[in-house]
RNA sequence: GGAGAGGUGGCAGAGUGGUCGAAUGCACUGGUCUUGAAAACCAGCGGUCCUUUAUCGGUCCCGUGGGUUCGAAUCCCACCCUCUCCGCCA
């Protein structure tokens, strides 16, 4: 959510920067509500002020025990107005609020222009693609080949756009996971948590997910609850409603979980394979930071999952996203893509954003600054370190042979038994 | 799932219709005292929103949402959560 303060001091600003992401702001409509928001609620707090004051005299003279009919008379007149008043203040609040959070948050200075995905800005690449002396294979006909990816009856079981994984890639998968968590919890400073994979509405809204996606999410109905679509969802609410000390910032964590996406309006996109998947699982990094040392955590939080890649030796590059293509709730993401031979282009593993207060304003996740003494917003950031079953895919078709065997990058092997190769 | 108890400020804990945003204690902050610290004493000490350049002032907040009332932490209704016992269960 936008600071309403800036919304209502500087509307025609807002909606200049909003245009990076080519969209356009009802500025008229915005300060048409916001103009009757104020006088009424100034009208309605006026008349509450009198109601309780003049109530306050009816419990004195009845103390004393004398007749306070005349004044129960004059705050009764009052009542009706009040009532009406506080009544139509409710609803300019409410359509206010419902624009206001579906408002997305303003780009950084910093991000590219454009509209689409192709006005994305390469920052950097490192590694060189591998030339193979034979065909390389996707994921999908290496897996199948091994016997060890089974899409026919993870959609038997369940439907489509999920998987069955088999021994070596099951346990590759696994692997994977543990290298991630470890490199971040050990090398990059995150403490580990683990989270609820269902949360409640209040916690999709904090980080953006509601009300404008709902139709993302899977949802649970009779209880009221979401399948998480990334770890983001609670581990960064578990600062709503908070108040932070000083020295507890910054918060890192890391947290592996798996994540639940609807992939509504995604239809015939990526439906080979492990790319899109409903279910995947993601080892997410949160940080939860002063403002003023935002942008530089957001540069380590992204230079902290590119290690992932380095170490497992898969090329990658990083771009900065352009207006266009940046998420609802972003002020500026970098995307990490790796090499995927199998597709001969680079797909994203990863994607770390910095908020801002975007999030934190909607779920009112605070730090008492001790130079104010006041509670003011946190930043919050995130970032996927990494996304598991695309790393898994990267590293099959970065790491595979002629006769379709898999070797294991060197610092998985630890967690695979020492296992150097898996083969039929 | 059944039965019971309970949800009040950072914590503990009082408050059952009217000067209650809320006693008291602890914690915390500042001050006095002290070589320093502790103790003692004095003062301060929640959040939200509105108005305002700012102050001042005002609104709202006692789990959440409704209701009753001139007036609700206090009464009524619904829901949520926590604890105890029983049942079921990884």
């Amino acid at each position: 959510m936008l600071d309403p303060q800036l919304l209502r001091s500087d509307l025609k600003q807002v909606a200049t920067a909003l245009t990076k992401r080519n969209m356009t702001l009802d500025v008229a409509t915005i300060q048409q509500l916001e103009d009757k928001r104020k006088a009424i609620q100034v009208k309605t707090e006026e008349l509450q002020a009198l109601r309780n004051s003049k109530s306050k005299e009816i419990g004195q003279i009845k103390s004393k025990g004398e007749d306070a009919q005349s004044v129960m008379d004059e705050v009764a007149a009052i009542k009706s107005q009040l009532d009406e008043s506080a009544k139509e203040l409710d609803e300019i609040q409410h359509s206010l609020n419902e624009i206001v959070s579906g408002i997305p948050n303003i780009p950084h200075t910093s991000v590219p222009n454009g509209s689409t995905e192709d006005d994305n800005e390469e920052v950097r690449r490192w590694g060189e693609p591998k030339q193979f002396d034979f065909e390389a294979k996707d994921h999908v006909d290496l897996g199948e080949a091994l016997g060890l990816i089974d899409f026919e009856t993870a959609s038997k079981i369940t439907s489509s756009r999920f998987v069955v994984m088999h021994g070596g890639i099951a346990k590759l998968h696994r692997a994977l996971i543990q290298f991630m968590l470890d490199m971040h919890g050990n090398e990059h400073g995150y403490s580990e948590v683990n989270v609820p994979y269902l949360v409640n509405a209040e916690s999709c809204f904090g980080t953006g997910q509601l009300p404008k996606f709902e139709e993302d999410l899977f949802h649970i109905k009779e209880h009221g609850l979401y399948l998480i679509p990334t770890a983001e969802v609670p581990v960064t609410n578990t600062a709503r409603d908070e108040i932070l000390d000083s020295e507890e910032l910054p918060k890192k964590y890391v947290c592996h979980s798996p994540c639940f996406r609807s992939e509504a309006g995604s239809y015939g996109k990526d439906t080979r394979g492990m790319i899109r998947q409903h279910q995947f699982e993601k080892v997410e990094m949160v940080q939860l930071v002063k403002p003023e040392t935002s942008y530089t955590a957001l540069e380590e939080l992204t230079g902290h999952a590119e290690n992932i890649l380095k170490k497992l030796d898969l090329p990658y590059r990083v771009v900065a996203l352009c207006g266009g293509d940046l998420g609802f709730s972003a002020a500026k993401t970098y995307d990490i893509e790796v090499w995927l031979p199998g597709q001969n282009k680079y797909r994203e593993v990863s994607s770390c954003s910095n908020f801002e207060s975007f999030q934190a304003r909607r779920m009112k996740a605070r730090w008492r600054n001790p130079e104010t003494n006041k509670p003011e917003l946190l930043h919050t950031l995130n970032g996927s370190g990494l996304a598991v079953g695309r790393t898994l895919i990267a590293v099959m078709e970065n790491h595979q042979d002629k006769d379709g065997n898999i070797t294991i990058p060197e610092p998985l092997r630890p967690y695979m038994n020492n296992q150097t190769v898996i083969t039929r």
